[in-house]
DNA sequence: GCAAAAGTGTTTGGATTACACCCATGC
DNA sequence: GCATGGGTGTAATCCAAACACTTTTGC
């Protein structure tokens, strides 16, 4: 089937790279890296890293994410693989992206030892990024709003209990768009969330009651009762 | 940023594979390839091969799916990368899943040098393949599916000139569902078509009307109006 | 005339929209 | 009391589902 000798192939790199989404006060920020070394050095980069030998590729990006912000149990998604002959200029260098979704209070980031300087970086105020970075990250905020319209994935950057105002002005900075807060809270009714007695507390206005996403239910729907979420 | 030598790597190898559904007389077929090498001797697999040193990923399943069909012009559309370590029994092959789509009385399949054997398979009756295809198949499958319901890429594997009653049919299969015909035609109705004068021939029943679907205006209505394609 | 599929109209109920209004809290 | 956002009700409208009915062809 293979007409290429292997050892043709031997200048091959595989990569995987790792984009970070958080959440905090109605932004979506990107993890950013600022690269010790050449090539582009100095110039903001999504954290990525060669795949290990006897690694799967979802393990990589497991690894990239947890050195950096020492977190485990975070879904991953794989976006787009990039391979352009000429995107790494020292060689040729496959990389396929990841991404994850979390809320930035919830966690330290902590700098692992191949990244000088880590920042989270708002999606709208990115610079030019070292590579095809910018291209990379483009088409996976795509797949992420993707996601959202029809997989249950904003509860990943919502803190665990939230506020129906919290969900909505996640979706309308996400589809760059306003919302009716009436029409809002008809349309998600058939979503399962779990409401808290418990309210929101030192707010200079009324205390909005708090929900929580209820996995649960919604697992049992999806097999059950062919359930399918859904937000546009 | 990277802490491991290039050198360390040189074992890899990456390929693309060209999953090539082809649509006739109501039932999707993918294009399959027998085996003619170890490993797998003998088995079904989905056409792939390694991607040249100097070739784009998309390129290389361009070629692919050349060799194959003698196509040019054909969208291709990338799908899900699989790369778990133990996927190919003689080294460490990442590989890349491209999905194309045409109607299969448009070409005369031909058999590339590498290929021993080539036929198409309903993907419903397709056996255990070689490596880790079946698991490459439904997940491509899966993004068929979720392409069809929002970008007009049905049309692909429809004739020129076709009925309502065949587009309506390719929707029924793909989404495994029953659809009145009446709320279909009403549903599509957002979609621009071309309506021909002509008709269909030597049928045992009134002779549908035959249209085409109207990429020109659908590009202007997605570039002006924000028009977005949907069928669930 | 009959079978088969093309093609259209109507009714109904549920969702979406726009908008108005009341409620609880801090200051 | 007032500013601020929380929270709900209603009427108009649009949309989708269900179903019945007419039309055109081959035999």
């Amino acid at each position: 089937m293979y007409k290429i000798n292997f050892d043709r192939f031997f200048t091959y790199s595989f990569s995987s790279d790792c984009v970070i989404f958080g959440y905090k006060d109605g932004q979506i920020n990107m993890l950013s890296v600022n690269r010790d070394v050449e090539p582009f050095k100095g110039k903001w980069a999504i954290p990525g890293d060669l795949v290990y030998p006897d690694e799967d590729l979802l393990d990589s990006a497991k690894r990239i994410l947890f050195e950096l912000t020492n977190l485990t149990d975070i879904d991953l998604h794989q976006a787009e693989t990039f391979g352009n002959p000429n995107r790494h200029p020292q060689g040729r260098v496959i990389t396929c992206a990841y991404f994850a979704l979390l809320r930035i209070d919830d966690f330290h980031i902590q700098a692992a030892s191949w990244a000088k300087e880590v920042k989270w970086i708002p999606i709208h105020e990115l610079p030019e990024m070292a590579f095809d970075h910018n291209l990379i990250l483009n088409s996976t905020y795509s797949l992420l709003k993707q996601k959202l319209a029809i997989e249950p994935v904003c509860f990943d950057m919502l803190p665990e209990k939230f506020t129906l105002s919290e969900m909505q002005r996640l979706y309308e900075y996400a589809f760059d768009t306003e919302m009716d807060k009436a029409n809002f809270r008809k349309k998600i009714k058939s979503i399962p969330l779990i409401s808290h007695s418990e309210k929101q507390k030192n707010v200079k206005h009324r205390p909005a009651s708090l929900f929580s996403f209820d996995e649960i239910t919604y697992e049992k729907l999806v097999a059950e009762n062919h359930y399918s979420f859904k937000m546009y």
